[in-house]
DNA sequence: TGTATCCGATACATATGTGTATCGTAGAGG
DNA sequence: CCTCTACGATACACATATGTATCGGATACA
């Protein structure tokens, strides 16, 4: 297999890949048809069973990617904001917040395809276990900078970092589901979201 | 039409119902077919379309069962405390709000059921502003028992009512569908719920 | 007891989706 | 320049779902 053809081929499954979140997202797993993803996509049914085993097979392996990320850009944002000494005594700590839980670049798609993500979850054990581990590491990421800027800083949590972390990650969620409920593009997801995380921002800290 | 035969075809619809409303739960509105609709409830798909018109129509009219009943009991448990004299100086505010956001008896098929409408609501534009609509009764039924508990009390709340009971209600919506994919019982559910939202509600209060 | 009516069962037509088997062709390698 | 391989297209077999049209029987009522 030469280099132009492997490269070729992952075109292929990236392009299969790409189109088939976005249509995860707009119509569902079960909405959405094989034909109707490589339609997208530009192939015909005959690319797709060549890279992929099955709709499902390709499902799970965009589900690890998107978590993957989701997980490797919260992480990231929260290495930038140590590395660039953003944890100053007098950070601003909504604004970090913020600009962790926007990591995961929740746009109208992105919510949507994880509330897919999220309902295939609840449907299934082994594949919820998945999610809830990867979901844990991520808390785990956004509990460390919470008690680091918290070490830092003259005010102090007033429940454990933990449930904070947790807290904070479902009202995001929650936000953004909603904004996108009512047809929010990019920006509105993040502007709502953002308001209510600050008011409970302002709730887990005490002088 | 007679009554007996007016009860009969009642039943009929309840049952078609209730057996959707647990297949729309487990594999989700595309995943369950009238025909398994219909082998659920004991009938076959005659009895089906000479009730409903088509699945959707079904779905629409369990939604918004589901939504009332939801709403309702919301509004009944409030009233209820209020009746009850719950509201005295020395009430546990953490008891009263775990009591009120239990009224949406969420066991496992339930909080499952919701998150297909939710998903559903995430797709469809009118649907979605329905869903919204409705939440936002449920959201102004906690808000004013939230205000009336602290008008009578010595605490103070240190956000908005309504941004409370929106925060209080996405939580405990959170935690119960992770309980959920945890493979967690009614009870159990009910418990993990609990335990944040009583940090949330400490977090509320102020001397 | 006869009859009309309504509801649920059955049968049918049609559509859509999946997966496999086969084919054609572009490009790598000798 | 020829051949061989691999990838994507095409064609086919099969399964499953929807919706409609028709049928049969139970029940109310005269």
């Amino acid at each position: 297999m030469t280099t132009t053809a492997t490269r070729s081929r992952e075109n292929t499954r990236a392009r299969l890949l790409d189109a088939a979140s976005q249509l995860f997202a707009e119509v569902g797993l079960d909405g959405a048809s094989v034909e109707a993803v490589c339609e997208r996509a530009g192939f015909t049914r005959g690319a797709f069973y060549s890279n992929f085993e099955s709709k499902d097979e390709l499902f799970l392996m965009l589900a690890g990617h998107v978590a993957e990320q989701r997980v490797n850009a919260v992480r990231e944002r929260v290495d930038e904001i140590a590395a660039e000494g953003g944890l100053a005594e007098d950070c601003d700590p909504i604004d970090l917040v913020q600009r962790i839980m926007d990591a995961g670049s929740d746009d109208r798609v992105g919510v949507m395809l994880m509330s897919e993500i999220r309902i295939r979850a609840l449907r299934d054990g082994q594949f919820g276990a998945a999610y809830l581990a990867q979901e844990r590491e991520m808390v785990a990421s956004i509990s460390a900078i919470i008690s680091d800027i918290v070490a830092v800083s003259p005010l102090e949590l007033r429940i454990p970092a933990e449930s904070a972390a947790r807290m904070l990650m479902i009202i995001w969620e929650g936000m953004t589901v909603r904004g996108a409920m009512a047809g929010q593009d990019a920006d509105q997801l993040r502007h709502s979201g953002s308001e209510e995380l600050g008011r409970l921002v302002q709730l887990l800290l005490a002088e």
